[in-house]
RNA sequence: GGUCCCAUCGUCUAGUGGCCCAGGACGUCGGCCUCUCACGCCGAAAACACGAGUUCGAACCUCGUUGGGACCA
């Protein structure tokens, strides 16, 4: 049974990055019907927080990206990691370390002085000394020589020398586990089968491998995937942007949308660029995963944004830009109206956030008109029109679309103007810019009434 | 600085010795469509980091160089 896990710590919002290797373990659990472990790294009490906690639990669940077991909280676990370092000490496998900091950082400064590798040097690895009144750490013992490697599932094999491993203390003086432990007792224990992570953790693979081996637990297969950067090619982080994956959320992306786009970043399927979730479950594998950085690039995600919406169920798609335009505070006085025109503006907007600031005219007839629009479009000259358009319009039916085209048409060979001279001043007097849907949809979605109402108003205004 | 990793169009990538004077997608540019803006459609420019070697033949294999990144300090 494969199972998979994603282990944030808490100390920061869940971003593009975490998102992505969540993804990666999700699908691939999915893909192989196995089992995605959640489990909350908050060993680190000084910087976890409940509300980043909170922004990845949220964030996932957004994505779509649910979780069959947890979330575990390792603060919860702390006994079992004590028992595991306790247990390696008795076997002879660590050992009790007695040195201070002060030492500790004197030796590492001499050493560094002279050129020589700054790694601990092992003094209380075969004292064996039991001291009651004096503080200790518990240090694992590397082995002295000898290579560890490991047949990475996207990078191959890889080999570390043992001589440059430190003997890494596992339990601090205060009693805590440290990262390289708790994270190997945590697999282990949860029977995770497959540690799929990010490339920073490469380093740290040999050390718990050792672990895993002292231990006696069976070894997992391990994928590093390379990281995402920013356009400055270097690792993804609070200055590039987004810190959170629910800013996309608020800015107006799907959660399709961005599920598709941290797929397809670093993986392939032929040339298949659309993924939906189903398709990704099974066409998802991690031999097609690539191994150098991928940059992290908005155009894209805008782009596959911008299909979603289109494909979308357009109910679905006016649910959400009720909740855009809601946000901005506009106030919908006719629901009946949001499907028309998530149907006339889904081509145009590849967010929702900008749907709905397409959309505001469309909810008050106190129209604000764009200054540059109105100097242009509304002026003396135009106002004719405008009253031969609104003179023409009252006597029409109700979404006579039919008449309104004679009558726009009527108005063009009246007057000698091109078609778009016409249109211009009323679409600017009814939605206030010089860019809208068509101006038959606009005339039909807003109705008969607010129409007059607009035209009559911005006659007005010309004055 | 040490260790490890990576290297195809601006970006994401296809490609595992001949199908590749390198394919797709985003973006860019040009055109068509058109009541505006979009959408859509058509077309164009755009890459195998460099140097050796192996081979009848290399984007694909080997070595080196250069460049980039991650981790540790």
């Amino acid at each position: 049974m494969v199972k998979t896990r994603f282990a944030p710590s808490p100390t920061g919002n869940l971003h593009i990055g975490g998102a992505r290797t969540a993804l990666f373990n999700y699908l691939f659990a999915k893909h192989n019907n196995g089992i995605f472990v959640l489990r909350i790294e908050d060993t680190d009490i000084e910087r976890s927080k409940d509300e980043y906690t909170k922004d990845i639990l949220d964030g996932l669940k957004w994505l779509g990206i649910l979780w069959d077991e947890g979330p575990f909280f390792q603060r919860e676990r702390m006994d079992l990691y004590r028992e595991h370092a306790y247990r390696l000490l008795n076997q002879g496998l660590a050992y009790r370390c007695y040195c201070t900091p002060e030492v500790l950082e004197e030796k590492r400064k001499n050493a560094l002085k002279e050129g020589r590798k700054p790694n601990y040097d092992r003094t209380c690895r075969d004292l064996n000394l039991k001291d009651p009144d004096r503080p200790y750490v518990i240090r694992f013992k590397t082995p002295l020589d000898g290579q560890v490697s490991f047949n990475d599932i996207v990078r191959g094999k890889i080999t570390f020398n043992c001589e440059e491993l430190d003997d890494l203390v596992i339990l601090r003086s205060d009693n805590t586990p440290t990262y390289n432990f708790t994270v190997v007792v945590d697999d282990a224990l949860m029977d995770i089968t497959h540690i799929i992570r990010g490339d920073d953790h490469i380093n740290n693979t040999p050390r718990q491998i050792l672990i895993y081996n002292a231990l006696g637990y069976k070894l997992p297969e391990f994928a590093h995937v390379p990281l995402i950067h920013g356009k400055d090619r270097t690792r993804l982080s609070k200055r590039h942007g987004a810190t959170s994956l629910l800013e996309y959320k608020n800015e107006g992306f799907l959660p399709e949308a961005l599920m598709n786009y941290l797929a397809r970043l670093g993986w392939a399927y032929g040339d298949q660029e659309v993924f939906s979730k189903e398709e990704l479950i099974e066409k998802f594998d991690l031999k097609h995963v690539g191994k150098s950085p991928a940059i992290f690039d908005m155009d894209k995600l805008s782009w596959l944004n911008s299909h979603y919406i289109k494909t979308s169920e357009e109910n679905r798609i006016a649910g959400m830009l009720e909740g855009f335009l809601v946000k901005s505070g506009i106030e919908i006085d006719n629901r009946e109206k949001l499907v028309p025109i998530v149907r006339n503006l889904k081509d145009r907007a590849k967010t929702l956030k900008e749907m709905a600031q397409m959309a505001e005219f469309f909810f008050s007839d106190e129209i604000i008109y764009d200054e540059k629009a109105k100097e242009k479009y509304l002026t003396h000259e135009t106002k004719k029109i405008l009253e031969g358009f609104l003179e023409g319009f009252v006597s029409l039916k109700e979404n006579d679309e039919a008449g309104q085209k004679l009558l726009i048409e009527n108005i063009v060979k009246e007057t000698g103007k091109k078609t778009v001279d016409v249109v211009q001043p009323i679409r600017v007097a009814l939605s206030g810019r010089t860019a809208s849907p068509g101006i038959f949809d606009v005339i039909n979605i807003l109705g008969k009434k607010s129409v007059e109402k607009r035209i009559k108003r911005a006659i007005a205004s010309i004055g």
